[in-house]
DNA sequence: AATTTCACG
DNA sequence: ACGTACGTGAAATTA
């Protein structure tokens, strides 16, 4: 309740784009995609809808047979995700542009083009809505348009977090994420000495985990090892089999099951508070946040194993999920607050599960940065510290790093 | 309205 | 043999 009305002044403050640098860029993308595009359809023979996933399907693995292994959907159409394309791209050249092609659509069709359209017309600024009863865990969503999954990961897409700009030249914008806030959370609730003493410690925890369970010292282990064991600690949040983690890293699934065996013996009390969160799902039917958010989970005594195994993630999952977002709930209240209290121009305007991002007013940085991180970094003391990182910049993508 | 794909944490 | 990591929202096609 108290954070409805935080929520409210974020959606009426809104935020500031460049609508003329994301029409630039539109235009760019419109020539990328025209080529490609006239590429593809010259490879295929035959013109069709790039966009329909059941024809791309019929031409590539029955009109061009680029190979024999076509895999199908659940519905018996030809599967043509990123995951299967990407398995297929050494088997014709077409396929590398087809995945071009996708990534650049979505961004235009998704993003640069409606953006633009979606500003209010009275004060120019992109106004989301945040959702507070839609998700199973506790997490906000944001809707019309969803301001919670603005591209960051690829070149092309970080041009669109690029337009995202302060409303003027006295003004910045800062972004602050919490570090590693789930593995905080489950290091905290399992109880893990050796987990709760690296965050402490302000250790790179995939570096400490990837010495636990390679069994050599911190200071040889490797960015293979490293990124290993990086997969591992993400993938333990979400109660991952052998099968996913050697898929996720290309490894067989013998040196998968090796690798997460290892891991639950460095970190017993961690195996032992996954398997106690089923067992309370077992005997109560849910699964519960630190602030007591209940996730039912009906099927955790199915005869069905699939059905069950996916209410077991999910019971492992949603404490994890959502004490995190219970985190972030209780210090967006308690940084409206005193922002008000000391007067600040400043504005919180949006919130992406573990940041928060703020218009800062020419003069309030110092002030705004130490009000933060005190907030959020003691929203709510657990057995592990939290820690967030800052940062400011003349666009959402420059804060972000 | 359902399905498929893909953007984010 | 089964299916295999959690949580979302939007665009486009298809039924």
């Amino acid at each position: 309740m108290p954070l409805m009305y935080v929520l409210k002044n974020m959606e009426i403050e809104g935020i500031n784009i460049d609508v003329e640098a994301l029409n630039k860029f539109g235009g760019e993308l419109n020539e990328d995609l025209i080529r490609l595009k006239s590429e593809i359809i010259e490879a295929a023979g035959e013109d069709f809808n790039l966009d329909s996933p059941r024809q791309l399907g019929t031409i590539l693995f029955e009109k061009m047979q680029i190979s024999s292994k076509a895999k199908k959907t659940k519905t018996g159409q030809y599967a043509t995700s990123e995951d299967v394309l990407q398995k297929h791209e050494k088997d014709h050249p077409i396929v590398g542009d087809i995945l071009e092609y996708r990534q650049l659509k979505k961004l235009k069709s998704t993003y640069v083009d409606p953006l633009p359209e979606l500003c209010d017309p009275v004060d120019g600024r992109i106004h989301t809505s945040f959702m507070q009863t839609v998700t199973a865990t506790g997490r906000l969503s944001s809707n019309n348009p969803n301001l919670q999954n603005i591209p960051i990961r690829t070149a092309k897409g970080r041009e669109i977090r690029k337009a995202f700009v302060p409303r003027d030249n006295s003004h910045q914008l800062m972004a602050v994420d919490y570090s590693q806030i789930e593995l905080r959370i489950i290091a905290a609730l399992s109880d893990d000495k050796s987990m709760i003493e690296a965050f402490k410690n302000g250790i790179d925890i995939h570096t400490a985990t990837a010495s636990k369970v390679f069994h050599t010292p911190v200071d040889t282990i490797t960015r293979e090892q490293r990124s290993q064991a990086k997969a591992v600690n993400f993938g333990i949040i979400y109660g991952q089999s052998a099968f996913g983690l050697a898929q996720n890293l290309n490894i067989s699934r013998k040196e998968a099951k090796q690798i997460i065996d290892s891991y639950f013996e460095e970190y017993p009390t961690i195996k032992k508070y996954m398997e106690n969160v089923v067992a309370e799902a077992r005997e109560q039917g849910y699964v519960k946040t630190v602030l007591n958010r209940r996730r039912y989970l009906p099927d955790i005594n199915s005869t069905n194993a699939i059905v069950r195994g996916y209410a077991e993630r999910n019971a492992i999952n949603a404490p994890i999920q959502g004490s995190a977002a219970d985190v972030i709930k209780v210090a967006m209240v308690a940084v409206q607050k005193e922002m008000f209290e000391r007067g600040l121009k400043s504005k919180m305007i949006l919130q992406v599960h573990d940041e928060l991002i703020f218009e800062v007013a020419k003069g309030e940085l110092e002030q705004l940065t130490e009000l933060v991180r005190k907030e959020m970094g003691g929203a709510y003391p657990l057995k592990a510290p939290l820690d967030v990182n800052v940062g400011v910049g003349k666009s959402w993508d420059e804060a972000a790093h």
